[in-house]
DNA sequence: ACCTGAACACCGTTCAAGT
DNA sequence: ACCTGAACACCGTTCAAGT
C-alpha cells in the first residue's frame, strides 16, 4: 500500500527546466521528461494533472530562482523597478521558458493586475532583446507621472506590496533600465 | 503541369481563424484545417512551410481585420492610443488567438520596439481582462512624461509612423482606456 | 505546378493491472 | 499510495507517386 514517491516535485522541476533550457519548450513532453528521469510517462501523472502541469512546473522553477528584493526603498518606484529587474534577470537566465510564461503561466494564477503589467513588460523587453538591441538612449529625459498606484498597491494588492520589500540593488543591468525607460515613454499616453 | 491552386491563401486564413475561434488554438492542426477544407493534410504544404506557418496565417488574418486609424491627431500620444485601441479591439474579437500572438507571432516579424511595447500592453490587458475586471478608476490623475519617443519614431521607425496616421476614434472602449492609464501609472518608474 | 495517401516517429491520456 | 506498460486516438512531416 502506502509507497513512498519515487520522485520529489523538485526533481521533476529541475529535470523539466533542464530539458527546456536545452531543447526549448517543444522538447518538453510527458515522454521526454519521463525518460530523462528513467521512468515511464504515466509516472508523471502522480505529480501533475496533465501536460499543462509541466509548464507550470517549469514556470514555478524559474520564479523560485528569482532573488526578490528584500529591503525597502523610500521611493516606491525604485521598489517596483527592482522587482522588474529581478524578474527579468530570472527569466533571462532561461530564455526558452519565455514561451510558457507568455502563453499561459502567470495569467492562470490570477495574479494581480499590477504584477501582470510588470511581467508583461518583462516579456516584451525580453522578446525585443531577442530580435535586436534596444535603442538605449531613448528615454534619458523621461519625467514623472503621478503615482497613485502606490496607495492602490498597498490597499488592494497585499501580495504585490509584500513582494515590494525592495533590496538595494547594486548590479542592475543598465540596458534593461534604459529599455524600461524607453518603453515607459512609449506607453506614456496620459492626457496632459 | 501548371495547375491552378485549389485554395487561395485567404481561404486558408479564413478557415484557420474560424477553427481557432471555435476550438481554440489547440484545435488548429494541419489535419484539422485540411479536413475543414475537405482535403488532405499535405495539400497545406503548398501554402505554408510548416505547422508554425498556420499560426502566422491566423495572426495575419487578425491583423488584417484591424481598422488602423487613418487620420492624424495633433498630440502623438492620442495617435498611439488610437493604435493601441484598434489593435486591442481586433485581438479582442478573437480571444483564442492571443496565445499565438503572445508566443511567437509579432516578435518573429522583427517588429519595432515601440509597437512591440504597445502590443505587449494589449496582451497584458487582454489577459488581465480574462482573469477579472480592471480597477478602472486607478489612473484618473495621471500626468505627463516627456515624449521624446515622438522624434524617435519618426526618424528610426518609419513603419510605426506610417501606422500612426491616426483616426478620430469615436467609440473607444472606456474600460480599456482606464486600464491603459492604470498600467501606465504602474509602469511609470522614471526617476524625476 | 500542384495535389495526395501511405508511412514514420512522435504526442497526451485512458485503462487495467501490478506492488 | 504509487508505479507501470499496452493501447488508443491523435500529431507533423518525409517520401514517392500521381495529374
Amino acid at each position: 500500500m502506502g509507497r513512498p514517491p519515487k520522485f520529489s516535485t523538485m526533481q521533476l522541476q529541475q529535470a523539466a527546466l533542464e530539458l527546456v533550457d536545452k531543447h526549448g519548450l517543444a522538447g518538453l513532453s510527458m515522454r521526454s521528461l519521463a525518460s530523462a528521469l528513467g521512468t515511464g510517462a504515466m509516472t508523471l501523472y502522480n505529480h501533475v494533472p496533465d501536460r499543462d502541469g509541466l509548464d507550470l512546473l517549469v514556470i514555478d522553477a524559474v520564479l523560485a530562482q528569482v532573488r526578490w528584493p528584500t529591503t525597502c526603498h523610500n521611493d516606491w518606484r525604485d521598489q517596483v523597478e527592482a522587482i522588474a529587474v529581478a524578474g527579468w534577470q530570472a527569466v533571462r537566465a532561461h530564455p526558452h521558458v519565455l514561451q510558457a510564461l507568455a502563453s499561459s503561466g502567470l495569467s492562470g494564477h490570477a495574479l494581480l493586475i499590477a504584477f501582470r503589467a510588470v511581467s508583461a513588460f518583462v516579456m516584451g523587453f525580453a522578446q525585443a532583446e531577442l530580435a535586436g538591441p534596444l535603442a538605449t538612449e531613448a528615454g534619458e529625459h523621461a519625467q514623472d507621472v503621478i503615482a497613485r498606484m502606490r496607495m492602490l498597491a498597498k490597499d488592494q494588492y497585499p501580495r504585490l506590496t509584500e513582494m515590494a520589500k525592495v533590496a538595494n540593488l547594486k548590479k542592475v543591468d543598465l540596458e534593461f533600465r534604459a529599455g524600461l525607460r524607453a518603453l515607459l515613454i512609449g506607453l506614456a499616453l496620459s492626457k496632459s
